[in-house]
DNA sequence: GCCGTTTTCGGCCCGACTGTTTTCAGTCG
């Protein structure tokens, strides 16, 4: 059973509250109103019940007085009258219908109502049948085709409540990349770009859409390049400007092609994000410009001489730059185009220097293949091996933090092999003089907040990256007491990984994200943003939290392997989303910089 | 119902696609 207080359930109700006006006829700007609250929730970084009892709900944008007044009897007493009466309104089962895909509120009423499907339970079923019966293309304003439509897309919607789930970003990204370079094997693939989530770096993705330059007489032969694509399973559709295809293991691929003196405007407004993109075209409204894929038309205003063919002529733009530029903006980078505050900054000017890949110095949390009986598992490569790829990476410093011995091993015996290691490290480090190496461990946060790791033996080691590894389901007051005992250690400089998520495994835990913040900042610990591909932990939400608070971060891969270390990208691209600058990051320091923050 | 460097009242994003319409409604991104 669902938590009613969750995010998603206080999204969902606002949801189906949009759908009651819609079908009541509401004022249709109420409808969006609720809309845009629901969609606000769902992008929250914490838990709208927490910002409740914080007293804040009127902060979230697009919730005001009465959104917000309903909410609190909802979170007081666990149901709103308000809402309630509302809902009561129309039968449950149109809810339920509406998560088959082409079907919204309209279509979900006439068919609940003309087929008699009140049972919620088992109002797809029903449907299903109906459609069998050849019942829906009988009904007014349905025909055989939209009754075969339904047929196929409540199948769309079985598989999907079995399993649909998004990809992972690296994952989609390398899909994207290989597929990028079949298609510029043709030289008249002129420029290609990733559009949509993937291009603004979401860390899923659900489509892989690509976009390309190409002259219009070449249109056919790119799209048939495009569909012959040795990985293709399925070709979905394929006109001239537009393909889809399927490509395995089973993702979908759009291409959009487009001739260059537009491509910037199509580009922008593929890459979205949706928010993003009503903000911008509210921003442009206001100076009389109305946009689209094409370019931007000037507005009349309505009383004026209606505007001969030629004035309103679009205006093309070759390059995002050049389509921003025109409505007086600064480009915005892609990974910040989700429509919070980055127009109005961008407006002014005043976009912060997102932290770039280059910037990145050095890596601390690195597992080698050294056996000291680790707790969880050992990386795959030696040392030698590791430092040699953070050369080959250009970096100024590099950390190695294997897990800690088991917690079978006696305490002496732990002492022992981290008194090893050392003297192995320290060898190395002569050998070694262009690389700062540091030698850390990381070490799991037991459930009493106690560290796994014998008293004495941090003075073997220049630093400790502390990581819950276990009992993810205490509640947030617990987790963060849990938390906060085991940063009290002095030797600690990064709460690894700190929300525990893991794609396809597990979500995150919660905490009580500002005695967290409040505690790293005055002992000068950094909240890692982790890049391993499954986890990219802290989430760019709470990143952008984190920079707004003044918390140090470090972006670290987590690499149980030497090419691993690559992964750097996918945490500077989470940073990024979360608007960090290489200010906020201590592992842009140099190298004596960095010694300074990391052993004093 | 929300919101404010052209507004505390009067506005509120844009177009494609599809199927059912004979001029548009519904859904989607």
């Amino acid at each position: 059973m669902e938590d009613k207080f969750s995010n998603r359930a206080v999204s969902s109700l606002l949801r189906s509250i949009a759908t009651v006006y819609v079908l009541k006829d509401e004022n249709r700007f109420r409808v969006v109103a609720y809309e845009r609250a629901a969609d606000a929730v769902d992008h929250l970084a914490r838990e709208i019940k927490d910002i409740w009892q914080d007293k804040k709900l009127e902060e979230i944008p697009g919730v005001g007085k009465a959104i917000s007044s309903h909410l609190d009897e909802y979170f007081r007493t666990g149901h709103s009258r308000h809402f309630d009466e509302i809902l009561k309104k129309i039968p449950e089962s149109i809810f339920v219908l509406m998560q088959i895909p082409t079907i919204g509120p309209k279509k979900a009423y006439k068919l609940v109502m003309n087929l008699n499907l009140f049972d919620k339970d088992t109002a797809v079923e029903d449907l299903k049948k109906a459609c069998l019966r050849g019942k829906i293309a009988q009904m007014e304003t349905f025909g055989e085709k939209s009754q075969s439509d339904i047929l196929q897309a409540i199948g769309i919607y079985e598989k999907r409540s079995i399993k649909e789930e998004r990809m992972i970003l690296p994952y989609a990204f390398s899909i994207a990349e290989q597929i990028i370079d079949y298609l510029k094997q043709k030289p008249y693939f002129k420029r290609i770009d990733k559009l949509g989530s993937l291009r603004r770096m979401v860390e899923t993705i659900g489509d892989v859409d690509l976009a390309a330059v190409v002259d219009v007489k070449y249109n056919q032969q790119a799209i048939d390049h495009f569909i012959a694509y040795p990985k293709t399973i399925k070709i979905d559709n394929a006109g001239d400007k537009k393909a889809s295809i399927i490509v395995t293991p089973n993702v979908r691929v759009d291409l959009r092609i487009q001739e260059k003196n537009s491509y910037g405007s199509m580009l922008q407004y593929f890459t979205g994000s949706k928010n993003h993109n009503i903000r911008l075209r509210e921003f442009a409204l206001k100076k009389n410009y109305s946009l689209s894929e094409y370019g931007i038309t000037k507005v009349e205003s309505s009383l004026s001489v209606k505007a001969t063919a030629d004035e309103a002529k679009i205006k093309k733009f070759n390059s995002e730059e050049r389509f921003y530029g025109y409505l007086g903006l600064r480009w915005i980078p892609p990974e910040i185009r989700e429509g919070t505050d980055e127009i109005e900054l961008a407006a002014k000017g005043q976009l912060p220097s997102l932290v770039d890949l280059r910037d990145i110095k050095g890596d601390l949390h690195v597992h080698s293949n050294f056996d000291l009986q680790p707790s969880h598992d050992l990386g795959e490569d030696s040392f030698e091996a590791m430092i040699k790829k953070a050369e080959d990476l250009g970096y100024q410093y590099v950390g190695f933090s294997e897990h800690n011995p088991k917690s079978s091993l006696l305490d002496k015996d732990v002492a022992a092999i981290l008194k090893k290691r050392r003297l192995v490290i320290d060898k190395i480090k002569a050998k070694n003089p262009g690389l700062k190496i540091f030698s850390g461990l990381e070490v799991d946060i037991l459930p009493n907040g106690h560290l796994a790791l014998p008293e004495g033996c941090p003075d073997y080691l220049d630093y400790l990256i502390v990581s819950v590894h276990s009992a993810f389901d205490l509640d947030a007051e617990a987790m963060t007491n849990r938390v906060l005992e085991a940063l009290k250690n002095p030797k600690v400089r990064i709460l690894g990984h700190p929300t525990g998520r893991y794609f396809g495994k597990r979500e995150g835990f919660a905490l009580k994200w500002e005695k967290i913040f409040d505690f790293v900042k005055k002992n000068g610990i950094a909240l890692e943003v982790n890049a391993w591909p499954e986890r990219l932990d802290l989430p760019d939400l709470l990143v952008r939290e984190a920079v707004n608070t003044g918390v140090k971060l470090i972006i670290n891969t987590d690499a149980h392997a030497a090419s691993h270390l690559n992964n750097m990208f996918y945490g500077v691209e989470v940073a990024r989303r979360g608007w960090a600058q290489n200010k906020n990051i201590v592992n842009c320091l140099d190298a004596s910089d960095f010694k300074n923050w990391l052993v004093g």
